[in-house]
DNA sequence: ACGAAACGAGAGCAGTGCTCTCGCAATGAG
DNA sequence: CTCATTGCGAGAGCACTGCTCTCGTTTCGT
């Protein structure tokens, strides 16, 4: 079907993968086809998701897509499962980005815009790209194995928000807040050492709330009650600011 | 197509709604079995739901477990998805149930000790029952049909917490707090009549904040970061508690 | 008592994930 | 350059799925 095209998807999203820097090593060429073909496979994948979702995911759509028998698919992948999990990889590394992103064009501005600009960032990905993002926040698939690899794609997106809090952290910490319990504090204390414990139980609580809005939107939860998400969504982000002291 | 379905998700639902004490309306020996035979392969559903989670249950797996053909569940049933429906509504009605329970147990409470205790009832449910959580408020499963016959199940939780919101609303009244836009204003007042938008508007982002909470805990996104889940959530309830005013 | 409706069982279809074996082609060591 | 090793694609096949259809049997309303 649309072959080049996805070729070309893929390509381009194996670069943003490991930054470009593959063209040095080409290896064999078989290792290069290998490379390719993956890339190809996890594309076609990710366009089946997109849309029918991950439970609609099957490896022989897939090898019929790419004109391959239905077996060669495990030189790639040992598992339907393993492919689901590349792609769950990858949507944690595209809301990463998107986060990255949205933050990094709103340097210099001051906390509580670049948090309502990471938020809507997000929430427009996940719109706009509701079953990877359900893969990644919603249920977990069959078995939910929930593989260690995915842990340093997962931590970009609470990295930036915690770092916007980090930032906040003096405005912040002038409000009036309650003191967590002595366990909860030495958690928070190991997740962004030097904030008051206070504070970081705060963020987490808003990074939660955060996911529970959108994941309720995108789930069908606000479908009669609530028309106009955007500006539901957007005084949302405003209690959030004024609930961290950032508004005044 | 979709009216069939409503009337057997209808009549499921009747049955499981007056338990036992059908028998003072015998109707058929025939009716009666088909009450019971669809009980049995919901309950069925349900224990393997609970095992391996939706998407693993399988009509024929449940045909074995009752000892009949697999077609002829398809006479009680028209399809996986109508089981799987008639699941999602009984989950919803049983946290709604428990979330009354938790309330009427502490009526005469003040507004904050009951908004916790409810909190901790549904998180505790969830947590013990992580697949029909998911089911609720998890991604939807394949096609998300959202069948309109759920709504006054999935509005029994909502109600709970929206009528100790309401009658918290002296007290969150007088904290200071944004007022939302007029968009968002009219459809806060359609929510709950009476009450100021802005309270509304910070109950549903607090009750996005409890779903949200529970889903990261459930789906593992805690995992290596947060070990004592309790007082952790504990600790969020109580800056819940704090946004709402209702601890001075 | 009889026609109609409900029901259960079985066969069958198209589809799935996954395994195994077979031959071909690329690879790297000698 | 030769050749054994390895990577790889194709096909057949297994056990399973949701679902449909047909065909007798049982039960119901009248």
């Amino acid at each position: 079907m649309s072959r080049a095209v996805l070729t070309f998807v893929a390509s381009a999203l194996e670069m943003v993968h490991n930054g470009g820097m593959s063209s040095s090593t080409p290896a064999t060429a078989r290792a290069r086809a290998r490379a390719e073909i993956t890339a190809e496979i996890k594309a076609s994948a990710r366009l089946q998701v997109a849309a029918v979702g991950a439970s609609g995911l099957s490896l022989r759509a897939v090898s019929r897509d790419l004109g391959m028998a239905s077996s060669a698919i495990y030189r790639y992948f040992p598992s339907r499962d393993a492919l689901l999990t590349a792609l769950i990889i990858d949507a944690f590394d595209a809301i990463g980005h998107v986060a990255e992103e949205a933050n990094l064009s709103l340097a210099g501005s001051p906390p509580e815009k670049r948090w309502r600009g990471v938020a809507h960032a997000v929430r427009r990905w996940a719109l706009d790209n509701p079953h990877e993002y359900a893969l990644v926040y919603g249920s977990p698939v069959p078995g939910y194995v929930a593989p260690s690899e995915t842990a340093t794609s997962a931590t970009r997106i609470t990295d930036v928000l915690l770092g916007i809090l980090a930032e906040a952290a003096p405005t912040i910490a002038r409000i009036e807040l309650p003191e967590p319990p002595d366990e909860t504090a030495v958690e928070m204390e190991a997740i962004v050492p030097g904030l008051p414990p206070r504070v970081t139980a705060l963020g987490i609580g808003l990074w939660a709330q955060l996911f529970g809005l959108i994941s309720l939107e995108l789930f069908g939860h606000f479908e009669t009650v609530i028309t106009d998400r955007d500006a539901f969504f957007d005084h949302q982000l405003t209690l959030a600011a004024h609930s961290m002291g950032l508004d005044t």
